[in-house]
DNA sequence: GTGAAAGCGCTAACAG
DNA sequence: CTGTTAGCGCTTTCAC
């Protein structure tokens, strides 16, 4: 599988020239050094110029470490994730990034993987490490911990979670909206009864998408009782959302459900799949789909499909926006963002 | 689009607590607080009872970045690559961080987004946070300014990419491997053309994946200008895949090629999307289409797509652990890995 | 077992 | 303009 060779010698590991070692190549003092880094226009150009040359001929590069130390300041952010991996994650984090990079502020990221023991590994790693702040998608309701890091002097901003304990702030994205949106869209379309593949309650998201669905229901004058079938999926994948659908059409005489929607796009891929299977093109054109996420393949399916989208990339550079502002000792603040639909052939009639 | 409100009070920003603090509280020495932390075992339960009461009182965290400056260790590694949104990239640095872990070590991750730029700017905040060590997807062919961080002590290993400057390690994928697995398996299902829709060879990895393609033709006794018909796209995504195939079957009277090999899976969703609107079910299955990367979707597709699967998170692994032995003084080190074909309907008769 | 003191590399205050 | 010096928070000798 792999194939290694060993190359010449290993490098060692000397130590780093430091400010003095510069000073004394430049003939200077070592408050001459640190003012040719930090406000040059200080210095005589030809002391500068000398400790340039010397900065070069060492090829000094400034402990951050120690700089940050005397200064008491910080220029790491960290952000834990559930999972860096995921798409929605990413995308998170580089609006994240993004923003920070207009301050020159880096990011470290971590994932907690969803588990509360390693999320309080990464918290504590963070705080020893001194962040200037922290953004953090909770594992659990609870966020008394958080606010107790924020008690210590470092901000702390929820993520992709709506607000929690005084004092933090948060950023999140509206999923009753989002079911809403989806369902009325569905209605919209003259479906009376719409079959909703929804993962456990216990999930924020979930609960949301549901109530939306309901109020959507609700809106034009129907029972949710009546118009909303409820599947709960063991889990939110295509394999789950084919096996339920197939369960269903098994169940109704080969006959597909008018209008489908998904708590996410793979889940809708696999409805999709079921459709074929089980009936071919006719049926799969004859059943309205609605996913969740808008991933990058939606658009590229072989009946392209309609979808919520969410502003995932808004939300991250909010969220550290909003940071910055803690940490700079603005008042805590909330935002939430408002997902959107994407209407594409999939759900709508000769699609 | 975004809805705010403000919440109570701003939160104070303090000194954090110090070991001299606990020290005080706990009516001991900076050195025994020291000691307690570092080396229970040294201290009497007493005083061990009475320094840890005080720093759950305090709530202290030690400060890491004083521990590491006094210590001249560090246990942060970063990582600089292309893009952080995308998956390749997302499923190494998911390696690297797995690797970490085990050490207990954090990742700082960056994305140079193939500027040069972007990069060095990464490379010096890098250098001078003190990370120990650097993994870097570079955005040109040239290392020597990596070999020069090296010589200044900070460990660094090429990522994706293949033996640069001396005494670099490096972790890369063999594309000449892939490209020859793609075309063997074709040309094993006796089709006696393919076309490639590839990308510019200024690109290694297409480059590579061409040469590839040409020793598998070889191998079976064929001459590759003859099999082989590639064409170069401006683009690797769907729509670009999408074009240059309905140009294809345009300009051949509405036929489809017996086989494809695409550069990449997005391209070849786009061939099939094209084959499909071409000529329907039939022109899509009388066409065998091989796609790269195996991405996530390439099983749930219409028809599930034949792709090559690359060991990402292996090579993140496998980078992480390259770094910290180069670390510890040891020699360069190399490793490519293999990439494997996972065969799906797309190019199999009767699929 | 515990305390006192030095020093990691840097910046900032102050003196000249 | 430049040099001297104190000290950020911690670990680590070395005495006691």
């Amino acid at each position: 599988m792999t194939s290694a060779r060993v190359g010449p010698v290993s490098t060692p590991r000397r130590r780093r020239p430091s400010v003095g070692d510069v000073a004394r190549v430049a003939g200077v003092s070592v408050g001459t050094v640190s003012n040719v880094l930090n406000k040059p226009e200080l210095v005589s150009p030809e002391t500068r110029d000398r400790v340039e040359g010397a900065i070069k001929e060492l090829s000094f590069v400034r402990n951050g470490r120690a700089r940050q130390l005397r200064q008491g300041s910080s220029t790491t952010v960290g952000a834990l994730l559930l999972d860096i991996r995921n798409p929605f994650f990413t995308d998170v984090a580089r609006g994240i990034e993004d923003r920070l990079a207009v301050d020159d502020l880096t990011l470290m990221l971590g994932s907690s993987d969803d588990d509360p023991r390693r999320e309080s590994k990464f918290l504590r790693l963070f705080e020893e490490h001194g962040v200037l702040g922290l953004l953090v998608v909770p594992t659990t309701h609870e966020t008394k911990h958080l606010a107790a890091i924020q008690e210590r002097g470092v901000a702390v901003v929820l993520l992709d979670a709506p607000p929690g304990a005084a004092g933090l702030s948060s950023v999140w994205l509206d999923d009753v909206a989002g079911g809403a949106l989806a369902a009325g869209h569905l209605l919209e379309q003259g479906h009376e009864r719409i079959v909703f593949l929804n993962g456990p309650h216990s999930i924020r998201q979930c609960q949301d998408r549901r109530e939306g669905v309901d109020r959507a229901v609700l809106a034009v004058g129907q029972d949710p009782a009546r118009v909303v079938e409820e599947i709960t999926l063991p889990r939110l994948d295509a394999a789950a959302g084919e096996a339920a659908l197939a369960a269903w059409v098994a169940a109704h005489g080969g006959a597909a459900p008018a209008a489908v929607f998904c708590v996410n796009d793979l889940v809708a891929i696999g409805v999709q799949r079921a459709l074929r299977r089980a009936g071919g093109f006719a049926l799969l054109s004859g059943c309205a789909v609605v996913g969740y996420d808008d991933i990058d393949i939606a658009a590229e399916l072989a009946v392209p499909l309609t979808s919520v989208r969410q502003p995932r990339h808004e939300m991250g550079h909010e969220a550290a926006e909003l940071l910055l502002r803690q940490a700079a000792g603005e008042a805590e603040q909330h935002t939430v963002f408002q997902p959107e639909l994407v209407v594409r052939a999939s759900s709508v009639p000769g699609g």
